[in-house]
DNA sequence: GTGAAAGCGCTAACAC
DNA sequence: GTGTTAGCGCTTTCAC
């Protein structure tokens, strides 16, 4: 129809007022009568009027975005946190621009554009390690930074004591009066930093240190984050035969499920022949009932996000520096109770056309 | 240092030029001569000086962002596609926003502050269904739109056929026998639009008859998206006994995977007292050893991020509307073959600390 | 309260 | 080739 897009120009004209008070309107000044409200209000509705972003960002010398970087975004811990993030800032207003890291200069080629064509407000990291003269040209900058499941002194994070996780997982099993533990955990990853398996293990080594036994680096093992390899490796450390693990600690639950599998598949009985213990808590540690630390996944990118809305709206992010507990969720891998489904959650109805369960509480509303 | 940010007119008159030439350089025309291109290159490096994004989308009337709607972002299915999308754009220099929706209300919200403020240039919508009205404005506005899991006539969308799916799966129980076979598939989500689990319904439904096979809709059942979910409904069918299906076919595989954890505590062995195929081929179902329906998902993902990038060039989408394609993967759960984990893609090595994989090949190259 | 006008930092059309 | 200038659409003084 009309060729030029409308602005507020057109607004202003239409309403009858000047462009000045529309942006007053816009932005929901007080400094506007109750008269002149309506109007420009009604104004907006008929001509169906949108402030363009890139114009008041300009204006305004902010972006109202947010970027994500995200440290192997399909890691189900990862996801469960940049739901978080998302979501918190979606409330706030914010976009969220998600970066996706998988190596060393995609880091830095993102950190690069991020950061010197001020695209966003401020930077989240999640699950990453921001090399040092980074750190420094972003606070030259004074772009707001929040670590996510990383922590470095003096800037606002949220993380958890992964070493202190490591040595939980490592006690469970020593309580039970496992003595030969093995340990499976990621190839480290010091070009992206992500030092969680490792923090873990050095945990597993505190915990047997403590408990006087000797650590055996044949029972130690690491590879990529799947499943799959880690099934290897279980099965790796199945081959010791007599000297084989009688209980094992996998950095995370997406490698207990793969030495669970291999476990079964040299007809190892779970947890007499062997017991297990993941970390994460995902969903599926619970379904097949693994033995895990829980850490607050989604809570730490809510926790995280809502620092970073903090500190752009000029405020100080509360807790500055926050630690999230853990604790140990034993379960059938390793105490051998045969967990039951949860069913007490869900009530199973007749539906339409056949069985049912209506979604609400736990689940989504629709 | 400066108080005032530096700006092309800083480089300009710091290099003695004009501020198109400048602009020239940053955009990489050809109108600029070797020895001033030379000059002002400097100059911005010597000022260390980046182009404020805002700024030159405000004059070239575009965000370079592209918008991401995605259903309920944690489903691991539309993970790998938002993974697919991201990594394609972020190659084509586009930002990618990501706006996850859960219900109906977050979808409108989102639509409208997206499409109004014209903060992205283009938007793709994963695993979702726009309404009518929303796909109308965008048309008129000429935003492009590309779908990814879902298709529209006269859209660019990359898509697969649910129904076929759906079919094809059943068939693969009917051909081993199977005669009794139920369903287990997600609460229909009308508000979104998410209806692969419905249409993998109407496959069931068809291969059923195509067998002369009378529907029983007892052996239906729906329930929320998870595992737990998905365990609980099996059990129920489970209740009926003599009656009860000596196949199931899960509409997907993290509902497969709650299926053959209840058979588990029911004692009901795999495949022989049940069968089962769940569908999307997720890492778990490979280490589960689950039959499923393959579908290319961080391909789809691919694919429809190019087809935008395309669009946003000016071109047309290569393949308007793009049908990709499906294979069951008999595993397992269906076949009784006890599925190897696969050794071959690994070399277990001697590290320094324990046993080592070496990433490469299938896995990330650090 | 409200209008007018001066930017925000960049691009692009136009002269030279 | 290169400089100049007029916008892009909004926000924000500063008068009135």
């Amino acid at each position: 129809m009309t060729k030029r897009a409308i602005s507020i120009a057109t607004v202003a004209a239409e309403a009858g007022v000047g462009v000045g008070t529309v942006s007053r309107v816009l932005n929901g000044s007080d400094q506007v009568s109750e008269a002149t409200l309506k109007r420009v209000l009604s104004t907006i509705e008929r001509l169906d009027y949108r402030p363009l972003r890139s114009a008041s960002s300009l204006s305004k010398g902010r972006t109202d975005a947010v970027g994500i970087l995200v440290s192997v975004i399909t890691r189900p811990s990862v996801m469960a946190r940049l739901v978080g993030v998302i979501d918190v800032l979606s409330d706030a207003g914010l976009d969220a621009v998600v970066f996706n890291v998988e190596n060393r200069a995609q880091l830095d080629r993102h950190l690069s554009s991020i950061i010197d064509q001020r695209r966003v407000d401020g930077i989240i990291s999640i699950s990453l390690r921001i090399p040092k003269e980074r750190i420094a040209r972003i606070r030259k900058l004074s772009i707001p930074l929040v670590l996510v499941d990383n922590s470095l002194p003096n800037l606002p994070c949220v993380y958890i004591d992964d070493v202190e996780g490591g040595k939980m997982a490592t006690e469970h099993l020593l309580s039970l009066g496992h003595r030969r533990i093995g340990f499976i955990g990621d190839n480290a990853r010091s070009d992206l930093g992500m030092s969680a398996s490792e923090n873990r293990y050095a945990g597993y080594l505190m915990a047997l240190e403590a408990a006087g036994i000797e650590p055996d680096f044949d029972l130690v093992a690491r590879g990529p984050h799947s499943s799959e390899a880690a099934a290897v490796l279980a099965s790796a450390l199945f081959e010791l035969r007599k000297r084989r693990p009688t209980a094992i600690f996998a950095s995370s639950d997406t490698l207990a499920v793969g030495v669970i599998k291999a476990a079964q598949q040299h007809r190892h009985k779970i947890p007499d022949d062997l017991a297990v213990i993941g970390f994460d808590n995902l969903e599926v540690s619970s379904i097949l009932d693994i033995s895990t630390v829980n850490q607050p996944l989604l809570e730490s990118g809510i926790k995280g996000a809502s620092k970073m809305v903090s500190l752009l709206n000029g405020e100080i992010a509360k807790p500055h520096r926050e630690q999230l507990v853990l604790d140990v969720v034993p379960r059938g891998s390793s105490l051998g109770i045969q967990g039951n489904i949860p069913t007490k959650l869900y009530g199973v109805v007749e539906g339409p056309h056949g069985l049912q369960i209506l979604q609400g509480g736990e689940e989504l509303v629709s």
